[in-house]
DNA sequence: CATCTGGTTATTTTT
DNA sequence: TAACCAGATG
C-alpha cells in the first residue's frame, strides 16, 4: 500500500482536543485545491468529518464530488489512512468513477484505497478472509441467477413439487427478497415462508442454504447476508473490522435495502468499553446528541422485518414512524463517522428490495445525525429544472429539496402527442436528425423508456434511418449465456466439485450427454456423497451408460483432466484460450449463423483478454461475477438507447422520454402490486429521467399503443398534467399528428376527462376511442375499465397545461400517409448508387444473414433469413 | 437425443 | 405479436 506522499500521514492523536475542531484545522493550512472549487453546501458536506452526516444530493448536484473530495479529505487531514475508509457504492462504475477521480485528485494514491468497492464486493472480500467461519472455503464460488435457479429446480424435484405451479424463478425471487430484508431460513415470518409450495418454502430455503454450503458457494445476497451473521455470531470479527474503518462512507443511500442497512449498522457501531479507537474519543465529545444510541440491531431486524413484512397493500398509507420506544436500552457508544449521500427523489429500486425508508430515516437510525442538503444544480437549465422539481414535489414522502440553478431558463420541456407509438418514433427520429444538422453530437442525445419493449420501435426506426443508436443495458456482461459457459469450463477446472458449473457444459457443446445422461450422474452423485464430476469419472469405468454416452464422457474427463494439468505450464490466458478450442466451444459459435454469434465469438475473447487482468485462475474467478461488466466502448458518435432506470446517474444535452401514458408510465402494474407507494417511485422514475438532461428535455405520449400484440388507446400519463404549465410547451407532433395548438380539431379528450368519472368509461366513448384506432388496423378501449380508478390524475390542478382545455386536441384527423414519409426518406438518401446489387447476400449486425431484394440509392430492402424484411441503410449491412 | 410444436406470458434489473 | 419453455414426436 503506498502512502500518497502529498498527503503524509499523521498519526492522529488518540486525545485530539475537542475545541480543535474541523474549523480550527481548516484555518491551519491554507485552503487546499480540493476545497477551493466547492460551493458552501458541499464543503460542508465534505468538511463534517465526526459524527453521522447525510448528504441529500440532488440529481446534479455534485454528488461524487462530495464523496471524493471527503475521502481526500480525510486523507490529507490525517484522520484516517487509505486503508481505514470504508467506501461503498453499488455499481462497479460507480466505485471505478470514484476511484479514477481520487487519482485525478491525488496522484496516484487509490491503490491505497483498499476498501473503496461495491457492498457485494467488499462483502464477499469480508467473507474470503473468514470463510471458514461461515461453512465456506475462502475460495467459495459466486452464483449467479442461473446457477440459481438451476440448483433451486433440484431441490424442488427432490421435494416433489411441482415447478410449473411452483417455479424455480419465483422461489428465487423469494429468498432473493428474504435476504434483501437480511432474514436467514430462521427468521423468515412463518406467514411469508408458508406462501411458497404449499408452506415449504421456508424449509427449500434452509435446504438452499445447505445445499450452497455443500457446494462451496454463495449467491449474490449471501455476500451480504453472511457477512451479517458472521459478523453477529462473531464479535471479536466485527470488532475488528469495527476497529478498522475509522470513516464510513455510502453512495446511493437511497438504494440500500435492509440487508446493506444492516450491515452498514454494524460496521458503524463503535464499540464501547473493549476497545480504545481514536475516533471515537473524538465522537464523544461531539457528540452530546449521540448519547441516545442507537438500538441493537437484533432488535432492528425484528422491527424492520415486521414491517416490510407485512403486505404491501395497495392503500396502505405510508408508513408512520413505526420505531417503538427504544426503551432502557441505551449505549453510551454513538455511531461512527458515517457519511450517506443519496437522494431520495431518486431511489427507483424498491422493487429490487430498496428501502427509501433507510434515507427517509436516517436521522432517526443515526441520531445526532446532520443533515446537508445539495440543492444547487449544475446540470440543467432553469426550465428543465423547474418541471422536474415541480413534478417531484408530488410525492409526499420525501425529505424535500428545492433544486436550483443560476443556469438561463434555457428551452421549455416539450410535450408532443402522436397517433401511436410508430409515429412517436418517426417524430423522435426526425427531431434527432435535426438536432444533428443543427450541430450536435449523437452522443449528446438519449431516447429514455420506461419499459425495454419500447426500444424495439425505435431501433427499427433508427435502421431505416440509418441513424447510428446503441442500446445501453440489457444484459449484463457476464449474464451472456457465451460467458457463463466459458465461466464453467474454468470453474469445473479451478474446483472440480462445482456440479452446477460441470452440469453446465456438460454437453455444451453437444456432445451427446442428454438429460438422460445427467439424470443418472446425479443419481450416482447422490448415492456415494461426491460431488458430479468424481461421478462421472466413476460411472465411465461402468457399463451404464450407452458406448456413445459413454465415449463421450470419457473424452469430456480426459480433457479437463488435461486442462487441470496444464494450468500448471500455461498462463490461466493461454488455459483459456486452450478450453475454448479444445472443448470446441469456440467452433460452436463460428458455425452458427445466427445474427449474434459473430457477437459471441467477440465476447469470448473480450472475456480472455479480461483474464489478463487478475493474477491467475481464482484470483480471476473469485472476482469475475462481481466486477465483470461491460462498459462498452462509448466511442462512435450514437444515440443512446435505454430504460429509465440505466440512465440513473448519466446525463445528456437532450433527452427525449417517450411513452408517458398512464398504463405505461406510470406502470399499470406498479400501481396495482405497490400502490401509492409505486406511484411515487414511478414520479421518481420521472424525475429521475427529466433530471438526465442538460438542455433539452422533450416528452411524447402516443394516443394508441400496441400492448402484447393488440392495439390499446392509451391517454396522457398524469405526470404531465402534474408538470408546471409555465415550463412546458405543447408542441405539434413531427409526425404528423393533429395535436396542440388553440383551434384545433374535434373534442379534446380532456373535454371528456372534465368529467372523467363518469363519461370517460362510457360505451359511446369507448367505441369513438375504437373507431379511431381501428384506422389503425387495431382495437381500442379494452383496457379501459382496469385504469379508471386511478386514472384521474390531477387535471383539476390549475398548473396542468392540459386542464385548461384546448390543448389536448383530438388526434391524427388528418394523420399524414406513409407516403410522404417514405418520400422524405429517399430523399434524404444520398442517391449514389449503392454498391449493393439484388441478391446479394448481406450480414447484419442485428439481424443476421438475409438477401437484398430491393435497392433504393443507399437504401436496401433485405429479406432476412431470421428477421424478415427490413429496410435498411447500406451501410448497416456487409456482404457475407 | 434432437427437433418440433403448442401453450403460456408478457416492467424496471446496481450485484 | 413474439419469444420462451416444456412436453411430444421422430
Amino acid at each position: 500500500m503506498t502512502e500518497p506522499n502529498k498527503l503524509t500521514h499523521r498519526e492522529v492523536p488518540d486525545h485530539q482536543p475537542a475545541a480543535g475542531g474541523i474549523a480550527a484545522r481548516a484555518r491551519a493550512t491554507a485552503t487546499p485545491q480540493y476545497l477551493a472549487g466547492l460551493n458552501p453546501e458541499q464543503r460542508e458536506a465534505v468538511e463534517t468529518l465526526d459524527g453521522p452526516v447525510l448528504v441529500l444530493a440532488g440529481a446534479g448536484t455534485g454528488k461524487t464530488r462530495v464523496l471524493t473530495c471527503r475521502i481526500a479529505h480525510i486523507l490529507s487531514q490525517g484522520r484516517a489512512r487509505p486503508g481505514e475508509i470504508l467506501s461503498v457504492t453499488f455499481t462497479n462504475k460507480a466505485a471505478r468513477e470514484m476511484k479514477l477521480r481520487l487519482g485525478q485528485m491525488l496522484g496516484q494514491a487509490v491503490e491505497g484505497m483498499p476498501w473503496l468497492g461495491t457492498f457485494h464486493s467488499i462483502g464477499g472480500r469480508i467473507l474470503r478472509t473468514h470463510a471458514e467461519l461461515v461453512q465456506l472455503k475462502s475460495n467459495f464460488t459466486v452464483l449467479d441467477v442461473d446457477d440459481q435457479v438451476r440448483l433451486l429446480k433440484q431441490l424442488l424435484a427432490a421435494e416433489n413439487i411441482d415447478d410449473k405451479r411452483w417455479p424455480a424463478r419465483m422461489l428465487a425471487g423469494l429468498i432473493d427478497g428474504w435476504k434483501n430484508r437480511g432474514l436467514t431460513p430462521s427468521q423468515v415470518p412463518s406467514g411469508e415462508a408458508a406462501v411458497f409450495g404449499n408452506g415449504r418454502g421456508g424449509k427449500l430455503y434452509a435446504s438452499y442454504q445447505e445445499r450452497l454450503k455443500i457446494l462451496n458457494a454463495a449467491d449474490f445476497g449471501d455476500l451480504l447476508l453472511e457477512n451479517i451473521r458472521l459478523f453477529r455470531e462473531h464479535a471479536d470479527v466485527l470488532r475488528q473490522y469495527q476497529n478498522r474503518f475509522k470513516f464510513i462512507l455510502v453512495d446511493e443511500y437511497q438504494d440500500t435495502n435492509v440487508a446493506q442497512y444492516l450491515w452498514l449498522r454494524l460496521l458503524s457501531q463503535a464499540q464501547g468499553e473493549q476497545s480504545r479507537p481514536s475516533a471515537d474519543v473524538l465522537e464523544e465529545r461531539h457528540g452530546e446528541a449521540m448519547a441516545t444510541s442507537q438500538s441493537d440491531p437484533g432488535e432492528r431486524v425484528a422491527e424492520r422485518a415486521a414491517k416490510t413484512a407485512a403486505p404491501r397493500d395497495a392503500e396502505t398509507p405510508p408508513h408512520p414512524d413505526p420505531l417503538p420506544a427504544r426503551g432502557e436500552r441505551r449505549r453510551t457508544s454513538p455511531p461512527k463517522n458515517i457519511c450517506c449521500v443519496g437522494d431520495d427523489d431518486q431511489s427507483i429500486y424498491g422493487w429490487r428490495g430498496a428501502e427509501v425508508d433507510n434515507i427517509l430515516r436516517f436521522e432517526h437510525d443515526f441520531p445526532g445525525a446532520k443533515v446537508i442538503r445539495l440543492e444547487r444544480n449544475y446540470r440543467s437549465t432553469g426550465h428543465i429544472l423547474a418541471a422536474a422539481s415541480h413534478l417531484i414535489a408530488h410525492n409526499e414522502s420525501r425529505l424535500g429539496k428545492r433544486l436550483r440553478t443560476e443556469d438561463v431558463d434555457g428551452e421549455k420541456v416539450t410535450v408532443t402527442g402522436s397517433w401511436d407509438s410508430e409515429e412517436e418514433a418517426r417524430a423522435i427520429g426526425e427531431e434527432i436528425e435535426e438536432l444533428q444538422r443543427a450541430g450536435n453530437h449523437l452522443n449528446d442525445v438519449a431516447i429514455l423508456v420506461r419499459a425495454s419493449f419500447q426500444m424495439r420501435e425505435f431501433e427499427d426506426r433508427f435502421v431505416t434511418l440509418g441513424l447510428p443508436y446503441r442500446v445501453i443495458g440489457g444484459p449484463r456482461f457476464y449474464e451472456r449465456a457465451e460467458i457463463r459457459d466459458a465461466l464453467a469450463y474454468l470453474r469445473t477446472i479451478n474446483s472440480p466439485a462445482d456440479d452446477l458449473a460441470f452440469e453446465r457444459i456438460v454437453n455444451v457443446p453437444k456432445r451427446g450427454l442428454g438429460d438422460a445422461t445427467v439424470q443418472m450422474l446425479h443419481d450416482h452423485a447422490r448415492k456415494r456423497r461426491i460431488p458430479l464430476f468424481e461421478a462421472a469419472r466413476a460411472v465411465v469405468e461402468t457399463d451404464e451408460l450407452k458406448p456413445k454416452a459413454r465415449g463421450a464422457l470419457r473424452q469430456l474427463i480426459a480433457s479437463f483432466d488435461r486442462w487441470r494439468a496444464q494450468r500448471e505450464v500455461a498462463s490461466h490466458t493461454e488455459l483459456a484460450e486452450i478450453v475454448l478450442d479444445e472443448s470446441g466451444y469456440t467452433d460452436m459459435w463460428q458455425k452458427d449463423r445466427s445474427a449474434d454469434a459473430a457477437g459471441r465469438l467477440d465476447n469470448l475473447k473480450e472475456l480472455v483478454r479480461s483474464m489478463e487482468e487478475f493474477e491467475n485462475l481464482q484470483g480471476f474467478l473469485e472476482h469475475i461475477s462481481l466486477v465483470m461488466d461491460r462498459d462498452g466502448g462509448a466511442e462512435a458518435d450514437a444515440v443512446s438507447l435505454m430504460t429509465l432506470h440505466s440512465a440513473k446517474g448519466l446525463e445528456f444535452d437532450n433527452v427525449f422520454l417517450p411513452g408517458w401514458e398512464e398504463g405505461l408510465f406510470p406502470s399499470q402494474r406498479t400501481l396495482d402490486e405497490q400502490g401509492r407507494a409505486g406511484l411515487e417511485e414511478e414520479r421518481r422514475l420521472a424525475h429521475v429521467g427529466l433530471t438526465r438532461a442538460r438542455r433539452r428535455a422533450k416528452l411524447y405520449f402516443a394516443t394508441n399503443r400496441r400492448i402484447h400484440g393488440t392495439w390499446s388507446t392509451t391517454i396522457p400519463s398524469r405526470f404531465l398534467d402534474e408538470l408546471p404549465a409555465h415550463n412546458v410547451e405543447i408542441t405539434e407532433s413531427r409526425g404528423g399528428a393533429g395535436w396542440g395548438g388553440a383551434g384545433g380539431y374535434g373534442p379534446s379528450r380532456f373535454d371528456n376527462a372534465e368529467s372523467f368519472g363518469s363519461s370517460y368509461a362510457t360505451p359511446g366513448w369507448q367505441r369513438a376511442q375504437a373507431n379511431r384506432a381501428r384506422g389503425q388496423g387495431g382495437q381500442g378501449g379494452g383496457r379501459q375499465e382496469k385504469r379508471q380508478g386511478q386514472a384521474r390524475g390531477s387535471f383539476n390542478e390549475d398548473q396542468s397545461p392540459f386542464s385548461s382545455r384546448g390543448e389536448a386536441r383530438g388526434f391524427a384527423r388528418d394523420r399524414r400517409g406513409p407516403m410522404v414519409i417514405e418520400g422524405e426518406l429517399i430523399a434524404k438518401s444520398t442517391g449514389t448508387v449503392s454498391e449493393f446489387s439484388l441478391r446479394d447476400r448481406v450480414f447484419h449486425q442485428k439481424f443476421g444473414y438475409g438477401s437484398v431484394v430491393k435497392v433504393e440509392g443507399n437504401k436496401l430492402t433485405i429479406a432476412f433469413e431470421k428477421a424478415g424484411e427490413k429496410k435498411v441503410v447500406d451501410s448497416f449491412v456487409q456482404r457475407a
